[in-house]
DNA sequence: TGACAAATAGAACGACCGTACTATTCTGGT
DNA sequence: ACCAGAATAGTACGGTCGTTCTATTTGTCA
């Protein structure tokens, strides 16, 4: 890894806290520059515009996402565990400082088309599809009904995860735990295959 | 209404919809005061700082919220039928140009302390009660059962709620409008009480 | 080790930000 | 119709933004 590289790693990884707390276009270059101790021309010509920076930003993100959330939950057994894994990795996720960096960056993007947008949507995306993966493989392993949608259950769950978020970050409720946990599991419940006694 | 308010009233309701578009940060008194007519200086007067501004822009979005979401349900029979109600409002709201103004502005002032964020603190608590209040009286109306929780029910309609906001406006999936539905009416199945075969 | 390229720094730019101060225009009550 | 006070405009200031250009330092490989 040349010397460029491992600055421009450096920056990337200050740069994804900051933007977590204030945001992506909370990020400045100037404040970043002084963050991490070069130049603001210095660390400029890293990235070449402020939009390369955030691109660079998101796939940072989801690189840091992959590896925190995702990875570990691949070593649960398929099917249920390996959902409650994700999920559960998930809310540790969005423990760190700032809350979770997608929640904020996709509604500061929504309505912002470009080059670091695109780069989000494809990263949520990814992440919609692993869940809906997820559950397609619970299906699979009998976890769940067979007329269990995993493309809604993962809707579900996203959504689950976003109202702890601004329950738990915005609304500062110390109930929220319980209530995701609570919601979660009552999501399982209804998409579980049916208890022995019934039919066969 | 004095000339003054009645400026002032044109104001906010033009920053409102920025702020809905471009956040509440995205709002610049440069820009706000050139798209009504006014200049920066005859604007700043109205309220005396951009802090200020930020909280009657948050007030005037309550305001609204109350108007075309909350007052219409009232209309509606208590209990199931009025929360009913209180959740097509919503989707209605969300519809406008920029989607829903407090799911924006949550996340943008989640880490930012001051009056902002506690007035909207307090309109989005607002508005979570006034969804348990409408379960509650779903429960008493013999709607829903009894050992059904409003306030674990409110979060889950509010997670909904930010699940479709995301997948309808940044990801643009057209399912969405479907899977928030049904993720609401496998809600109010859950909630309901047990038909009357059953027992009694 | 010397040379060439990569990495970083420095200074300056135009634009926009929020805010302060002063001047002008307008409005409403008598 | 006048006049006090409210409403609005004009101008300027210091600060930060992203970006450009030109130097200078540093790392890398023959």
């Amino acid at each position: 890894m040349s010397k460029g590289d491992q600055t421009r790693q450096a920056i990337l990884a200050r740069a994804f806290e900051l933007a977590t707390i204030n945001g992506i276009s909370g990020l400045s270059i100037g404040r970043l520059a002084e963050e991490t101790g070069l130049s603001k021309s210095g660390l400029f010509a890293h990235f070449g515009s402020k939009e390369a920076l955030e691109v660079a930003v998101v796939e940072e993100a989801s690189r840091q996402f992959v590896q925190d959330v995702m990875v570990p939950a691949l070593r649960h057994p398929r099917g249920e565990p390996r959902l409650r894994a994700l999920f559960d990795n998930w809310i540790r996720w969005g423990q760190r400082p700032g809350g979770c960096f997608f929640v904020g960056a996709s509604t500061e993007l929504d309505e912002r088309p470009g080059p670091p947008r695109d780069a989000l949507v494809r990263a949520i995306k990814d992440w919609v599809d692993e869940l809906a993966k997820a559950v397609r493989i619970a299906v699979s392993e009998r976890h769940f009904r067979s007329d269990v949608n995993p493309e809604q259950v993962a809707f579900e769950i996203y959504g689950m995860m976003l109202g702890m978020h601004t329950f738990h970050r915005f609304l500062r409720e110390p109930t929220t735990l319980d209530r995701a946990k609570q919601a979660f599991e009552r999501l399982l419940a209804a998409s579980r295959a049916a208890t022995p006694r019934s039919r066969s």
